[in-house]
DNA sequence: ATCAGGATTGGTAACGTTACCAATCTCAAG
DNA sequence: CTTGAGATTGGTAACGTTACCAATCCTGAT
């Protein structure tokens, strides 16, 4: 099927003949116009203009050493806020550098991971920004890549030595954790992602940090550290609460687990049930914490500026030859917002 | 600079005289394996991995008729959770259909839609998907497009006659509206954007026509018809909620104006300001909707699925020669879920 | 008027791939 | 042992573009 489909992308060619002048006065006066006489870059425009020609970009990039202005991006998770936020942070400095974004959502899918890697690099890709998924690092290996530059964010994928952007987990979490001691608490719970989720372990090791420190002891019955969504959260914080000695306060590691414990502190105070009203602090901002039915201290953050810097790594690579190839760690400060 | 930037990409004429064959076998098998014998399938396929081998996307879509396997996604905001959806759920169909997405972020501004458009032609997108600005539409007429479908999402552009999907705006306004005069509110106020916005426009009809219906004079003192962000909309709502003949209940056409109201109403609590709480209907969800402090009716919707819905209309498009060209438009329902 | 030097223009080849065709090989039937 | 049909393999050209080189044009100095 499918033989003509209408009329087919026009060629510089074509430009060429209608404006009277040679392919390579068109792609001259298209390149900048340097050497090209005025009047021609005139008529080459005049009929660029009439006929409605678009260069052809992969045709453009099949010659050796022509970047193709394409940055591969995957993430985990479109649907949440935290990465759109991030993907528009990558956008912004990918169009500010003329580049275009190819955009792949992982899933937490290893292999969905490397499938996406495989058809950027197919697509002649000049970087890569990844959230890695937490499973094997084969795929990413610098002989894989090529000469493909790769930059990481939100995580580090262990063994992988490359140019990595990441948020200040430990000291956000720790001052978060700190704050909570200060105000009096003793039996914190945790609410997070387990060990092999990169930000779950760091964070989780903030936490523990301000506890030891404090010589406040961790009690493992309060701490729950497997739910990846609100559902899970919402009864890890049930299970929590439920308990004779349950947690006054509540140390939540991002944004899907503290929605969870909100959910369900809603519910006992909608249905009058007995026990602590936990304050909460929570990794990741959220809209309207201001409202919430308990005091909320927001460990914040700007997504976006993440993604602009992993951006901003990825072009320094790609514009400077000259750059020390050795990997760089960027690491943004978060805030702690008392409510 | 870059004169040479590492070991350059492999090609198929490399795998070719690795496994000892013609690069037309390599060809060959990398496309099904069709008419290649079993044991030089073999060959082949153990030279691309042990090579490392990647396809060049770009030169294949190179040869005519070739499709590129890209399309190409405008949104308008990408920091905004509702769009974050929608291109999730391009992604999605697309993976689904072999397909990449190129993704650009308009900011509502007409010229970068221009320019991306543009960009997504010239690299020889099979298809765009668009979330239009209200701009002029002149670089979207078939003619500028060749032979490239678009497919709208959210908004219609005036004069454009092409596939769209939208959301029930005026259906679910005019319920959520209903259900504020069923409660016996007759002092409503109107929050949202202004005409010349697509939803704009249609979700203050959907309101029009339930206040007319039930021949509850509009007061144009309390409809707020130009607020873009949440500041915007918190000032609107504080000037209305300030007046002596304040409303009881608002509509609010959009998240970031429901965002803005509730802020202001929050701030009028814990301030201990007199006047009334207004109820709040909002078209758009957000989380903890039923933890604010009045009660909040939510008109909701997928935006995950308006974007699978896009993206279907898009690729029964390029997969079918035979379609009846006429443009279609699905107009997905909305829920009006009370607190 | 002549000529060097630079500006301008155009032709050719090559980028990596695959459609098309031609060449070769296999095997069963005569 | 020949024949021919079908399977398999490889060579060539072309997709749209631009780097490189050669050809031509112009300018001002002699």
């Amino acid at each position: 099927m499918s033989t003509t489909r209408g009329a087919r992308q026009l060629t510089i060619k074509e430009v060429a003949s209608h404006a009277g002048v040679s392919p390579m006065t068109v792609s001259r006066t298209l390149a900048g116009g340097r050497n090209v006489r005025p009047d021609l870059q005139e008529r080459v425009m005049a009929a660029v203009r009439e006929l409605g020609y678009y260069r052809n970009e992969n045709a453009r990039s099949l010659r050796p050493g022509q970047p193709s202005g394409l940055v591969g991006v995957a993430i985990t998770n479109l649907a949440n806020p935290y990465y759109g936020n991030f993907a528009l942070g990558v956008e912004e400095v990918a169009a500010e550098h003329g580049r275009r974004i190819l955009l792949g959502n992982t899933g937490e899918d290893d292999a969905r991971e490397r499938q996406l890697v495989s058809d950027f690099i197919g697509r002649q890709v000049d970087g890569l920004i990844l959230v890695p998924t937490s499973g094997d690092a084969a795929h990413l290996r610098p002989e894989r890549l090529g000469d493909v530059p790769l930059v990481l964010a939100s995580r580090r994928v262990p063994g992988l030595d490359v140019d990595t952007v990441l948020l200040d987990d430990v000291g956000g979490s720790y001052r978060g954790t700190i704050s909570l001691l200060d105000a009096g608490h003793t039996r914190i719970g945790f609410l997070g992602n387990r060990s092999s989720v990169f930000t779950g372990e760091r964070r989780y090791r903030g936490y523990e940090q301000a506890m030891t420190e404090r010589g406040v002891p961790i009690d493992p019955t309060i701490v729950a550290r497997d739910q990846q969504d609100v559902e899970a959260a919402s009864r890890a914080a049930r299970a929590m609460l439920d308990r004779e000695d349950a947690p006054t306060a509540i140390f939540s590691a991002n944004n899907r687990n503290t929605i969870g414990a909100l959910r369900e502190i809603g519910r006992r105070i909608r249905d009058g049930l007995p026990g602590p009203r936990p304050a909460i602090v929570s990794f990741d901002d959220f809209e309207l914490s201001e409202l919430m039915p308990v005091p909320v201290t927001v460990i914040d953050h700007d997504a976006r500026l993440l993604g602009r810097e992993a951006a901003i790594l990825l072009f320094s690579r790609l514009d400077d030859d000259s750059l020390d190839p050795a990997a760089r760690t960027v690491e943004l400060p978060v805030t702690v917002e008392h409510p």
